[in-house]
DNA sequence: CAACAGGCGGGAC
DNA sequence: GTCCCGCCTGTT
């Protein structure tokens, strides 16, 4: 119960993960202190003395935790395909060095991504916490507990528009017409193509899936902001083919890194101050 | 007030 | 196939 088991670990960092946008509840409880879930399963990690602290057993480390950060791949590798030339992409992953990109349950992921569309974090947050609540032990809701809540219910989450995807999703999953687990075995471009087959699920979506529950790391979800930094950083084009099967990982740095940078412009011109009439 | 947010579906062409 | 529009809703 009060087990902890800690373990040294390079290239990861728990707030750049949090905040880089794959994940939408992985949540500071304390200082410090992350929530994650797997499935049934959740635990907190915290960085202590340059190691990290797992608020579980060993045999629980190594049976989900590993593998859900991802632990079997040298991202410092990955860092290394870097052109030194390229400038932004090294500076992205100064401020990013500890972003992973998290295995987490497909499912999930394509519930989230699809109320991620058009949307904006706080927002997408807020709803899939209302979508969490429905199950007794705060874990992501099943395609049939999804599927017995009604599209109002659903709205009233704030979900907007994307209320009917997840409805109809849903009910689809339930009777068997559509099967995540189905997915997993197929390439990139295939999985890719079946996603896109759902209603509520287009090319971005698709990629983010593919990237977040499938871990094709060849995938690139280009979405207003990625398109933003291609055009302003890479007007010749973006070398895929020397990030042959990591693009995921770059598009990640990048995106991270654009966060913070718009996060840093609205801090540095923060908005004018009306001065109220005095009444 | 309009524009935008990690887009998508549907219709026009 | 490409282009364009409307869409839930909170924020800037």
């Amino acid at each position: 119960m009060s087990d902890k088991f800690t373990i040294k670990l390079n290239d990861l960092n728990l707030k750049q993960i949090a905040d880089s946008g794959q994940i939408f509840r992985m949540n500071e409880e304390e200082e410090g202190l992350y929530r994650v879930w797997f499935r049934e399963y959740t635990t907190l990690v915290e960085e202590k003395d340059g190691s990290f602290v797992f608020h579980c057993g060993e045999e629980e480390f190594n049976k989900v935790w590993y593998d859900y950060f991802d632990l079997g791949l040298d991202y410092a590798k990955v860092k290394a395909l870097v052109d030194v030339e390229d400038e932004y992409l090294k500076t992205a992953i100064k401020h990013g060095y500890g972003i992973r990109i998290l295995r987490q349950d497909l499912w999930e992921i394509i519930i989230s991504f699809i109320v991620s569309q058009n949307n904006n974090i706080p927002r997408i947050k807020n709803s899939i916490a209302k979508l969490c609540a429905l199950t007794k032990d705060g874990s992501f809701p099943s395609a049939t507990v999804l599927s017995q809540v009604s599209v109002e219910e659903l709205h009233s989450y704030g979900l907007g528009y994307r209320d009917e995807y997840i409805h109809r999703l849903a009910l689809k999953t339930v009777k068997g017409e559509f099967v995540p687990e189905s997915l997993i075995g197929l390439s990139y471009e295939e999985a890719k193509k079946a996603l896109m087959a759902e209603h509520g699920i287009g090319k971005k979506v698709a990629d983010c899936i593919c990237v977040f529950g499938l871990h094709h790391l060849d995938a690139f979800p280009i979405d207003t902001h990625v398109k933003q930094i291609l055009a302003a950083h890479y007007k010749d084009g973006f070398p895929f083919h020397r990030y042959e099967g990591y693009a995921a990982i770059m598009q990640q740095y990048m995106f991270y890194h654009d966060l913070l940078n718009s996060k840093k412009a609205a801090k540095t011109s923060p908005q004018k101050v009306k001065k109220t009439k005095s009444k």
